[in-house]
This record gives structure tokens, sequence and C-alpha cells, in this order.
DNA sequence: GTCTATAATTAGATAGAC
DNA sequence: GTCTATCTAATTATAGAC
């Protein structure tokens, strides 16, 4: 493997990336249908061929783009739990559901794309319970239990309380902006909704 | 005016609710991007011609569609709020956010509208803040400050986790089904929903 | 690898028959 | 009022130049 073939596979690497996140962004923002493959080639500076070279369909590239939003929240989690085994089960709990806070203010693609694909029971939502959701509920859904001895019936109702209570205000950020004057984006704002919705669910 | 045109006017007004009542379900599951005036013709069981007919344009129709819903909203909530005036403060607080819960259940099509619409600070985004969002969320958000005596820096935090942790799994209850197992469109679970949500807010 | 050109569909809006 | 036909523009996927 020559020095020039490194640094072509280099340069390929570099425009896939840009690709990726100019992916991830437009279909949070727009859905899939309403994304376009020439508006995400266009946000990663460059052309729609390219995007069928690199990921061969739009339905592949989405799938990309998925996995590229749960890498980074499981690398984000991974770290941050690790770093609070201390403290009893209930501040362990909330200091778990504060992190997911922040890292759903940092990528409100995550929680846009699960609305967006949750709707309609088609292959792009079995796919995406199949490979992403079901392994994390199972998680979730257990720390909650143990942290607050919840009834096992009600574990659904948990899950997605905490999820819409933690994600919506991100997700719909320049709504709420104009609605309430209060920029959810700010250090200061992801810090107090991850406090509030930590002490909702472990009081 | 004649029985004739009296007959006319009422099958007017018959295929004018049809084309509303397809595109709100249709914008709400496809986004607005994604739902085109031909699919909502065909799901009103009519042409795309009539939506032109009768709305003039796909954003006019969004707009009444939008109109629509939040009239359902309303009128579903006077009824009920009206029956609940006795009670303790923290106790008729609770039993507003269960009607709201049940109301979001039976129609997960607003919550679907609002997460499409917040995400960019587009024209709509505007209209919808402006024309139904902020007078609700005035009434909202006064009504959980004196129940909770919550900070009034927190309201716009509490306004969006009671809205997504009472919506989410309605809004996207084919992939709750596959992913727990529980059907949240059933009245037991939609109870149970409202209950747990109205316990979270107001403990 | 990257980009341009193009084929086959589909979109919203419009015109006009009935 | 209702419906069909059509215009212009945008879509995904593909072929091929460099």
């Amino acid at each position: 493997m020559t020095a020039t073939t490194t640094k072509r596979q280099q340069q390929r690497e570099a425009t896939r990336e840009r690709i990726l996140e100019a992916a991830v962004e437009t279909f949070a923002e727009k859905g899939f249908l309403g994304a376009s493959t020439r508006e995400i080639a266009r946000r990663a500076g460059t052309n729609q061929g390219l995007i069928t070279y690199h990921f061969r369909s739009k339905e592949e590239l989405w799938r990309a783009a998925a996995d590229s939003i749960f890498d980074g929240l499981d690398s984000q989690l991974a770290d941050r739990l690790q770093a609070i085994e201390h403290g009893d089960g209930r501040e362990r709990t909330r200091e778990a559901i504060r992190t997911y806070v922040r890292f759903t203010a940092s990528r409100p693609e995550l929680f846009r794309l699960m609305v967006d694909e949750g709707k309609v029971a088609d292959d792009r939502m079995n796919w995406l319970v199949d490979v992403h959701l079901r392994p994390r509920f199972e998680t979730v859904a257990g720390g909650l239990a143990d942290a607050t001895g919840l009834d096992r019936a009600l574990l659904p109702h948990a899950f997605y309380a905490l999820a819409g209570a933690a994600s919506l205000i991100f997700a719909v950020a320049p709504e709420c902006r104009r609605l309430t004057g209060l920029d959810p984006a700010t250090d200061q704002a992801i810090e107090n909704h991850a406090d509030f919705v930590a002490r909702l669910l472990v009081p």
C-alpha cells in the first residue's frame, strides 16, 4: 500500500464523512421523504452522483446516517457512565438521565429521526427497532425499573415519557425560541433541562 | 335559497371535510414535504383538482388541517375542564393533564405536526406559533406554575417535558408496538399513560 | 474517486370539459 | 362542484467522461 493510495483513501473517507453528516442533518430536518439526495450532496459540498457511488441508494444512505447517530450516542454514554460508578442507585440513574439529555441536546437529530420513522410500520421502522432501539430499550427500562421500583407493565410508559420529556424541547428548538423566548441550545438551558427531567423521573 | 342549493352545499361541505381529514392524516404521517396532494385526494376518495378548488394551494390546505386539529383540542378540553371544577388545585391540574393525554392519544397528528414543523424557522412555523401555540402555552404554563409552584424560568422546560412525555408514545405507536409489545392505542394503555404522566408532573 | 448528463417518475398548479 | 388533461419543475437512479 503506497503513500498515494493512503492519501486517496483519506480523501475518500473525508468525502464519505461529509456526505454522511449532511445526510444526518437533512434526513432529521426534512424527513426521509422530504430530504432530497441533491440537497444532501449540495450541503456536503459535492454532487449527487457521489452519493450513489459511496452509498448505492437513498435507503442505504439513510441507514448509514442512523448508524452514525447511534454510534455517537453509544460513545458519549459509555464515556460518561464509566465516570459515575460511585453514588447510590438513584443518583446514578439521575446522572445517566442528565447525560442522555445532554446528548439529545447536542444531537436533536436522534429524536427527529425516531419520530419521523416511528409513525408507519415499514421496512425502515422495522430495521430501526430491531437493530438500534431494542437493545437500548432493554438497558434503559432495566435501569429505570431498578432505580424507581416501577411496575414492569409501566416500563414502556416510562421509557417513552423519558424520551419525549428529554428530547422534544431540543428537537423543536426554533419553535421553542419563538414561543417562549428561551433558546434551549445554551449551556444553561441544557443543564436546567437535564436536571429538571432527571428529578422528574427520579424524584 | 332552494332545497337544491342546500343539498349541494351539504355535499360541498362533506367533500371539503373528507379532504381535510385526509390532509390531517397525511401531513402528520409524511410531513408537509412528504405528503402529496395527489395522495391526499386519493385518501379522500376524490381527485387532485378538487383540492385546488376547495383550498387553492397545498400551503392553505395545510393551514386548514392545522386549524382543524386545534379546534378538536379546544372542544375536547373545554368539555372536560368544565366538568372538573371541583377538587383542589393539584388534583385539578392532574385531571387536566390526563385529559390532554387522552386527546393526544386520539389525535397523535397534533404532536406529529408540531415536531415536523418546529424544526425549521419558516413561514409555517411562525404561523403555527403565533396563531395556535402561543395562547395555549400561556394557559398551560400558568396552570403548571400555580399547581406546582415552579420557578417561572423553568416553565418552558416543564411545558416541553409535559408535551413530549404525554404524546411521544402515541405519535410513534407502530414503533412502540414492535419495540415493547405494548399497543398504546388501547383504552387501558391510554389510562395508564394519562395517570403516569399526571403523577409525574404533579406528584 | 469525482462529476456531468440524462432517463423515467412524480410533484404542485392550472385550464377547461361537463 | 367535480374530474381529466397538461405544463413546468423536481425527484431517484443510472451511464459514462475524465
